[in-house]
RNA sequence: GGCGGAGUGGCCGAGUGGCUUAGGCAAGGGCCUGCAAAGCCCUGUACGCGGGUUCGAUUCCCGCCUCCGCCUCCA
């Protein structure tokens, strides 16, 4: 049994057959660094890190390129208004983006190349393309004839004739169906030089070229949001096909998020950065939220329902670090065919995580009756199911240790033990309300106190 | 106007022509506990509306309503 995906060019689901056996060639559109990332943007990268999980897990050497698209007019815009160079408002979110990234626990791409720093490679394209009869330059602008590439729509099922054109088709363009390859410049902007004029890239152009240059003629997966099937993704296979290139064999698009039936507004609190959001929920648990339903279905948000998602997955935390804490390690061990199964089919996550919860069922029965060996080996398999989805409670990912001065962390720790061994001393003597004043005392500094046939258990309750 | 997606129990969220009709959250009841917490057990009988096909449809077909995404530099 192995991996099948839904495509968006053929709308249906297709068994995954990599162009080499054994590996696995993914390039994702990734963030235009104009402003913070926000659940959406997250969502994205979210859903090809576990599907890039899911491939290195079933045997294939995964290569993932993330692209930054760090010129744009949107940056160029807003860069103007917030009066800085382009430049350094491009960097400061690609850094923002790249931290949201890491906090949430998505492995590095194998490279994410910036389109500034491949303008060689999309000049070289465009050489291609105006060589075999597929672009042409006009007024310091290169345009991609639609006409050229009969196949045009395929991808996304439009027909270029019925496609509403916008009210200020260029005057220079040759059939108002043509995209732009490239834009000449214009004063003040950032423009590199071109055997067609000074100018900067299209952002369709700039896909294609980093894909190419990195994943080659051909390559397995191609992935992004689902507002950018058209146009950007038709056009991209478009050059590319047009240039000789075989260009992806899947696409593969994510749902949007929404925000549950209201504007994104901040006045409404609905809408927040994911750094803003990281203050409110731990990275895990956003994770978890934005892991849960499938990839291909809309997510709208709403704080309830993250809300929902924090608890669904602390119920399976307290699984794992129970029995870890209750029977020493816990290995990962091995996901088993009824996850398998569910992730193989187009990459299941709700279906997985059902079974991820019958196992957390199934080893609290264990841990219950005293099968700690039970207990164990189902835990094992649960964080294998978990680390494929990057959501493994116990991973070094979401540890703080680094950031915590250990000396001041095990002073504190052997203080409270001190305060449990008084409170189990109470305890025994039955003086439950010094006992209980004890645990009151602990977690209104926030530690709460659990009992376990294994003695008392703390742990730090997030505000 | 064109292309596409979606409407499931109090909520989130899968799925299926009939089968023990996912999973989670919340709620009620019970067990466990000194009390809690965590956990376990039980309960709820849902598929936007109207037709049709069928022995039987939430699942297939037709129509309708509602919502969402996209429709090429500038958006």
């Amino acid at each position: 049994m192995s991996l099948r995906i839904f495509d968006t060019g053929t709308r249906t689901l297709r068994e995954f057959q990599p162009v080499h056996s054994g590996a696995a060639s993914i390039y994702v559109c990734g963030p235009t660094p104009q402003g913070p990332p926000h659940i959406g943007h997250v969502r994205s990268a979210l859903n090809y890190d576990v599907l890039r999980r899911w491939l290195s897990a079933t045997g294939h050497a995964v290569v993932l390129v993330r692209n930054v698209t760090d010129v744009d007019d949107k940056i160029l815009n807003k860069a103007a208004d917030n009066d800085e160079p382009w430049w350094h408002w491009a960097a400061k979110h690609e850094r923002a983006f790249e931290a949201a990234y890491t906090d949430l626990g998505c492995l590095p791409a194998s490279i994410a190349p910036r389109a500034t720093g491949h303008v060689t490679q999309m000049v070289e394209l465009m050489h291609r393309l105006i060589d075999g009869g597929h672009a042409y330059a006009a007024a310091g602008d290169v345009y991609f004839s639609v006409r050229s590439y009969p196949p045009y729509g395929e991808l996304s099922r439009q027909r270029p004739d019925e496609v509403q054109q916008g009210e200020a088709a260029a005057q220079d363009k040759r059939d108002p169906r043509d995209f732009t390859l490239w834009k000449g410049a214009k004063p003040g902007e950032p423009a590199w030089p071109t055997p067609w004029g000074p100018g900067r890239p299209g952002w369709h152009l700039e896909c294609s070229a980093m894909a190419l240059a990195y994943l080659g003629a051909e390559f397995d997966i191609h992935g992004g949001g689902q507002d950018l099937i058209f146009p950007h993704h038709e056009n991209e296979l478009a050059q590319s096909r047009s240039a000789g290139y075989g260009f992806a064999r899947y696409w593969m698009h994510n749902g949007l998020v929404g925000m549950a039936g209201e504007k994104m507004s901040k006045s409404l609190g609905n809408v927040v950065s994911i750094p803003e959001m990281l203050s409110k929920v731990r990275a895990q648990e956003l994770r978890y939220y934005l892991v849960a339903p499938h990839y291909r279905s809309e997510v709208q948000y709403s704080p309830a329902a993250l809300e929902e998602a924090v608890r669904a997955y602390q119920r399976i935390e307290t699984f794992v670090r129970q029995v870890a804490q209750r029977t020493g390690v816990v290995t990962i061990g091995e996901p088993g065919p009824e996850f398998a199964a569910a992730m193989n089919d187009d990459l299941g996550t709700p279906a997985a995580l059902a079974v991820v919860h019958n196992g957390v069922r199934a080893g609290n029965i264990a841990l219950g009756s005293g099968d700690e060996a039970t207990a164990r080996a189902v835990a094992g398999a649960v964080r294998a199911q978990l680390d494929t989805l990057g959501l493994d409670p116990l991973s070094p990912n979401w540890s703080t240790e680094s950031t915590v001065d250990t000396g001041a962390v095990r002073a504190l720790s052997s203080l409270v033990d001190d305060l449990l061994t008084e409170r189990t001393r109470a305890r025994a003597e039955r003086d439950f309300a010094r006992a209980d004043r004890i645990r009151d005392r602990l977690l209104a500094t926030g530690i709460a106190v659990e009992d376990t046939p294994d003695g008392p258990l703390w742990t730090l309750k997030d505000s």
